[in-house]
DNA sequence: TTAAATTAGTTGCGTTTGAAACTAAAAGCA
DNA sequence: TGCTTTTAGTTTCAAACGCAACTAATTTAA
């Protein structure tokens, strides 16, 4: 399909942020993830990494740190950052592999498991007003174009990375 | 409109983080990030916000900080710290306004403007082939549940931010 | 006309990030 | 077996960030 152009875009040579589609997502998203945030950091003191890493646990523990990587789509420093955060606060246990040495498999501690039990229907509400302003059919639109736009992003992506 | 959820979500006070809208938008934009970031950040050694300044000042020059603000979504920190980065490396020239000594104006050098025209149809070709994904309607649809989103996100945040 | 409040923009501080280098254990293989 | 490579995860260092406090110019209004 040829040129589709957002809104504000006259000048061939300019470039207007208010009409370029990355931006436009980026600054959305934001703004989205400020809304899903009230639900974990505040309250809990958690940023948006160890949120990720207690969602993934709470979902299937034990986990090793690298299958948290490929749940929650974070690197492994970033991830390993946050287990020791969450280690220091008491919120994951780590226990060495007894086949595997060098992995340790972990686990929400009962505080862990609380505060996951805490976050979960405020984030699933946050989430629901949010939606609130779509239709049934927006819905399942944007569900398909998040993945559509993934999907893309990652196959163009893939030469360089 | 009652319950929307996303895929994989079986189990109720557990969440599925594929499932859940929030996240997946996440996830989706900084993929589509990293695609328009090859258009500035390799080559021209650009942070974000600093082509975020740029792609402003690009579009109707002179611009204060203040403004600057504005068309961007940055906040003055962020802005004053692109600005500097821009000067550092003679992408941007202020000059102090004269009838409000506070203010000064933005401009992009010659080498500044030259960057800039590099990038801007790169970060075009950029989008274009991310939007290939999509069909016209499809791209229609973006636009609008960007928008809307957008508008949500910020309603539901007004209260504490 | 001068003191208080607002606005433009910067800075300092402690924390987080990202990239690359690193350690330690396990696998591959000769 | 002993050597190289891979894999799991951590650390280091410099740059970037968020927040609050700050300076300096301007506006308000008593």
């Amino acid at each position: 399909m040829a040129g589709k152009t957002g809104k504000a875009r006259m000048d061939d040579d300019r470039l207007e942020l208010d009409g370029f589609i990355p931006y436009r997502l980026s600054v959305m998203q934001q703004e989205v993830s400020r809304t899903i945030a009230a639900a974990y950091a505040e309250k809990h003191g958690l940023m948006r990494h160890d949120w990720r890493v207690m969602a993934a646990l709470g979902c299937g523990q034990p986990l090793s740190a690298n299958e948290v990587c490929g749940r929650t789509n974070m690197d492994k420093v970033q991830v390993s950052r946050a287990i020791a955060r969450l280690k220091r606060k008491g919120l994951v246990t780590r226990l060495q592999d007894a086949g595997d040495r060098r992995r340790s498999s972990l686990h929400l501690t009962e505080r862990g498991e609380a505060i996951y039990r805490d976050i979960v229907p405020a984030a699933r509400a946050r989430e629901a007003e949010l939606l609130e302003a779509l239709s049934t059919a927006e819905f399942e639109q944007l569900d398909s174009l998040i993945d559509k736009l993934y999907r893309r992003a990652r196959e163009l992506n893939a030469g360089q990375a």
